[in-house]
DNA sequence: TGTACATCAGTGAACGCGCGTTCACTGATGTAC
DNA sequence: TGTACATCAGTGAACGCGCGTTCACTGATGTAC
């Protein structure tokens, strides 16, 4: 008889989602060179090698966990904005971006600090995913822009992209709020291209 | 009687600069991870420990590493336009930043994929003078803006910096033609603030 | 110029560590009859 | 409902590895007299 169905259904519950917990939380507190295996394991309780029941190997391990970043970074721009439509809209959601990386540095740069494996499909997948989601956002709100719309959105992601790592890896003076900052940058680079609309 | 005075001076000649040397090259062949003060020994031709003759320790080793990249990259920023005061000089300047990325990934990320460790005096004064240099060539580049110059630098440095890490790290369609992309993705947002000259 | 000595760059053995990965195993769960 | 069996999640010992760092040392260089 199982003590319980939805956790410790059998031997240990769920293990995948825990080794995928504790690389998180891995990540959080020594960064990526913290994250190995055997780390894992040990954090989830278990024998150094039950993660290979659920991880081809160390790498399959940390790409699932940059696929559930991806996951959840589309989730948190949605998030800040549901249907952003205007400049200002997506002053909001670039703010969002950073904010991610800053309140999650370790699991941001897992996502974005190596390229990704082409093996990993889950991985793939949810890398197309943003993506896809920033050239839409763009599109969307500045929908006159024509040929170069692509350009735009490749900017503005660049321009998110540069000020998450530049404020995690401490390039910039943190005395300034980053989120005047984002905003003031965005901003910079938005005004000019509302004035295209029509 | 020494051989040549130039070069193996005496025991060695220059471990020192060859370490670095060596560290530069293990950066560009296996990354960050292959950066180990025994490989760079190895690679240097000496016993494992020769290195500490001159690094107090590892991370002493990389923050050299990355001074010295600070200082390549204000080199390179200042050869691809010796005195840009237009937008367009900008926007060459702009170009060399992430051609110096995608040339040198494995030295680029040493420089910026960590927080610069603050006890290392030559690296946080490297830092300082990219920095100084990018705010200096913006304000110059647009005298007019005011207030918001700082704002202004800070966004087209994380224009270039976000190009940069999201071409080595591969999230961008490596079809187009690099320098195309930066040299569109950068005018789109100068344009703008071109206008705001008297 | 020649000798005695101090300096210090590089050596080599050794330490303890955590890592990824393998292997044969055990023991609980689920299934077929 | 009860028993026999297959499955498979997790175990634990073991492997070989490269790492950072320490230590007492050696031997070449430079200096004082």
């Amino acid at each position: 008889m199982p003590s319980q169905p939805s956790r410790a259904a059998y031997h240990h519950g769920d293990l995948r989602a825990a080794c995928l917990r504790a690389a998180r939380e891995l990540l959080a507190e020594e960064g990526g060179a913290g994250l190995s295996l055997r780390a894992v394991a040990r954090r989830a309780g278990v024998s150094p090698t039950a993660p290979y029941r659920h991880f081809a190997d160390r790498q399959s391990l940390v790409s699932a966990v940059a696929a559930e970043g991806y996951r959840e970074l589309a989730g948190y721009l949605a998030a800040a904005h549901p249907a952003p439509e205007t400049p200002d809209d997506l002053a909001a959601v670039a703010g969002a971006y950073v904010r991610f990386a800053l309140e999650r540095p370790g699991l941001f740069r897992a996502m974005f600090a190596e390229p990704c494996d082409p093996d990993h499909d889950e991985r793939v997948a949810a890398n197309s995913v943003v993506k896809a989601y920033v050239e839409d956002l763009v599109k969307r709100a500045f929908p006159h822009t024509g040929a170069d719309a692509g350009d735009l959105a490749t900017a503005v992601w660049a321009l998110v992209h540069g000020l998450a790592f530049l404020h995690i890896d401490s390039k910039l003076d943190a005395s300034a709020g980053v989120d005047e900052r984002v905003r003031a940058a965005v901003h910079a680079l938005l005004t000019v291209k509302a004035g295209n609309r029509p």
